[in-house]
Formats: C-alpha cells, structure tokens, sequence
DNA sequence: ACAACGATGTTGGAAATCCAACAAAGGAGA
DNA sequence: TCTCCTTTGTTGGATTTCCAACATCGTTGT
C-alpha cells in the first residue's frame, strides 16, 4: 500500500493529508486495491456503484456502450486521476458506463459511504475529505459548461470567437497565448482542423484577430 | 421566514429536513434573504463568491459577459432553484458570471462555510446536507455529459441517431417517447429545426427508424 | 363546422462544412 | 546544414446545413 502513497495524495482528493497521515486514512476508508488485466473490466454498466476508483498504474478507459452494444469512448484516466466519482456522488444505484483497463492497471477503490460517514475513530480527516471531494465534483462542472457554451454556437467563426474572447478573459489581455494546438483545438470545438484553419485566416483577412501559431490578438471591438 | 419553507423544502438539498426542522437549520446556517428588484444584480462578476442562492420569488439569470462586454445567458433560475452552487464549491474566490433580476426576486443566500463546517450547537444536519449537496452538485455533471455526447457528433443524423439510441437505452425498448418536441430537440442538439426534420425524415426512408409524433421506433442494428 | 394557431414536414437555393490532398513552415535529430 | 517529420495553412469539389418560405396536420376555441 505505502508504495502508493505518492501517486494517491498527489490527487485533489486529499489535499492537506500528509504522507504520515495517509495510511491510517486509507485504512480507514478501508481502501483496496484491485488488479486489473489488459482489457478487462474494472467494472461494468449495472454494476453497483457506490465507489469512487482511484488510477494507480495503467490506464482506465470509460465507455458506454450504446443500445445496438456499440461503444463510445467517454473519459481516459491515467494514474493519479479518479473515475466514477461523479456517479457514486449522484447517488446513483448502478453504473452507468463500463470501465477496462487499457493497459494492465492497479487501481484503488474507496467506498463512498466510509467517506462521507464519520468514522467511530472520529478521525479528523472525514470533513477535510468531503469538502474536498465537493470541490472535485464541483470543478468538473465549470470547464465542461464552458465547452457547452462553445460548441453550441452555430459556425465554426463563432466558436473560434467566443473561445478566443474567453481566453482573453481569463488572461484579461487582448493579446496571449493559447494552450491548445490546432488539431486540438478543433476537436475541442467540434469542428474540423482544416476547416478550421481556413476561417481563422478569414478572420484575420477580416481584421477581427492576428495571430502567430499560438499567439493571438483580439483586434476589432465589435460583434463577429 | 416562515413562508419561504415550502419552497426552500422542495429543493433537492433539503431532502430529509422536515419542515419543522427548517426554521433551526436555516437558522443555523444563517440563511438571509434578499430583494432583489427587476435589473438589478443579485451579484456581480468578481463579487466575492463562497455563497449559495435559492430563489423564493421571480427568476434570476446567470450571465457572462465576455472581453467586449457582451453578454450570454448561461443558465436561469426559478422559484425552488439553486445557483451559484457549482461556483462557491468549486472553491473560487470570485464570481466569474453576474446573476440579474428577470422579474422582482427574492432570494435566499447560504454561506457555503457555514454548510460545510459542524456547527457548535452540533446539530445532526450538516452531514445531511453537506451529502445533499454532493448529491446536487454530481447531477448536474451526468446530464450535461450525455449532451455533450450528442454535440460532438458531426452530422446532424449522427446526433439524431446517438440520442435515440440513449433514449432507448434508458428506457431499455426499441420502441418508446421522447420528452422533447422537434423544436426542443433541435435546440439541444445544436442543430436547426427545419434540417433536423428534414433528417428525421432520412433516417425513416432509409429504414433506420421509423416515428410518429414523440412515439420513436428502432428499426435496424447496423451502424448508421 | 370553421377559423386560428402551433407544431411538424418539405423544399430549393445560399452558405458553410467536410474531406482529401497538397503546400508551406518550423523543429528535432543526424 | 540537411533530412525527416510534425504542425499549420490552402484549395476545390462533394456534401451537409442553414435559412426562409410554404404545405400539412392536429388542436383549440368559438
């Protein structure tokens, strides 16, 4: 277990536990560990759920398969990172998605209900752990209705804007760089790289922005 | 105070608080109420944030105003409906959208601190509401997920068929209604009207599916 | 029954997007 | 420096979508 220890509390999810404080934690979480081979399932859609996982090594992928059994890719967690918590957290029953290892995995389990009950050792963590898993929660949400609020505009230029005028936001400058190459940015957005490319030049012949590979500049102030 | 229960009650964060508990709970979490008339703002962008709002009376719309200073609508909220949850758990300092008045409101702010930290009179109901919250908090990821899967498909039949295939899923028949009208449903799918008919109408002479009104019928098994 | 209205389906041309293929630019490594 | 390779930009034709306008159908109210 303590081999693990560095991988665990480098998750959000334990912030302000310390590396002496984590093994009574996870052992009052009575956290196990499973072994998962390549290509089988960590779990399947109508499992119980109930658990938040925890990636140790490997990777998980998390799919859905649609009602004719074809599949659909829906998240990629890497060690570090945590899968299924926003199901166990919404109370749902049983799984909703299936999870398979993509390449042999370890991964950790935690039962939701140890987390969010006191424990009788009235261990001080219990609360720590529930706002932070909150928070976890709670910002998954923020850049996934940002993304929304991209895609649902209806041509590609509008996209390209209104991500363009949000990261001029953030950054609060009218000139910055962008975190996204272009064939990811395109799929950020929904659209095709190429297409893609042939608009910005169109915005930039319009005089809208400038731009040099990641670096862009919002020029006009006027609507797009 | 009192004549705010029933709504306040209703809201899936107090499931479990009788109304005779109310009064003591939102008194212990110093609940306050405030009026809020038509126009005005409930809270500013980059207003402190680490609030919830409930509104009693009216509707309040979240808004985002970009580097230019137009403005989106980003969500809507009436009697019964929480806001700002997602924002003030997710542990930002400030807000990053303002909150107007549509109609003359009445709101009622919950200091998250106070929801999260066990009050001295130990009263049992921080842990209920504090699983509520999760609860409340992790819904709302599920639902914008599903649709995100929809959005991202290219073609407009592709995000038909991906959203038929996911209701007959939940209702687990080939056959079933859908909640939406066409208008509704173009809407969500980010797609127009009028095209979306025009597809609908595709997929049947091809023999994918077959509809009448909201009553939908699967047809083939092949990939589309 | 009839008119009025809203929701849905259909259609044709304009516009945007996709797609594939290629050109150009930039970086990494030999 | 010179390849090789990746990223980005460009282009043209096929396809899809948008948009506006109108047709059809069912419902509601009179």
């Amino acid at each position: 277990m303590e081999e693990y220890f560095e991988v665990v509390l480098k998750n959000p999810l334990f912030v302000g536990i310390s590396r002496e404080e984590a093994g009574a934690l996870l052992n009052c979480l009575s956290a196990r560990i499973v072994f998962v081979s390549k290509g089988e399932p960590a779990f399947l859609e109508g499992d119980q759920a109930g658990f938040i996982g925890l990636v140790l090594e490997g990777s998980i992928q998390i799919v859905r398969d649609d009602y004719y059994g074809s599949r659909t890719l829906l998240t990629h967690a890497e060690p570090g990172d945590l899968f299924a918590e926003s199901f166990a957290c919404a109370g749902m029953d049983t799984m909703p998605v299936s999870a398979y290892a993509l390449r042999p995995a370890k991964v950790m389990l935690f039962d939701l209900k140890k987390m969010l009950t006191v424990c009788s050792n009235a261990c001080r963590f219990h609360n720590l752990l529930i706002q932070n898993l909150l928070q976890v929660v709670a910002q998954k949400n923020l850049p996934m209705s940002r993304k929304m609020q991209f895609m649902s505009r209806t041509t590609t230029q509008e996209k390209l804007m209104a991500y363009l005028l949000d990261q001029a936001k953030q950054k609060d400058a009218a000139e910055f760089d962008i975190p996204l190459d272009r064939q990811t940015l395109a799929d950020y957005l929904g659209v095709e790289r190429s297409a893609m490319s042939a608009e910005l030049s169109k915005l930039r012949k319009a005089g809208y922005i400038d731009y040099q590979g990641a670096h862009f500049k919002l020029l006009k102030s006027e609507e797009v």
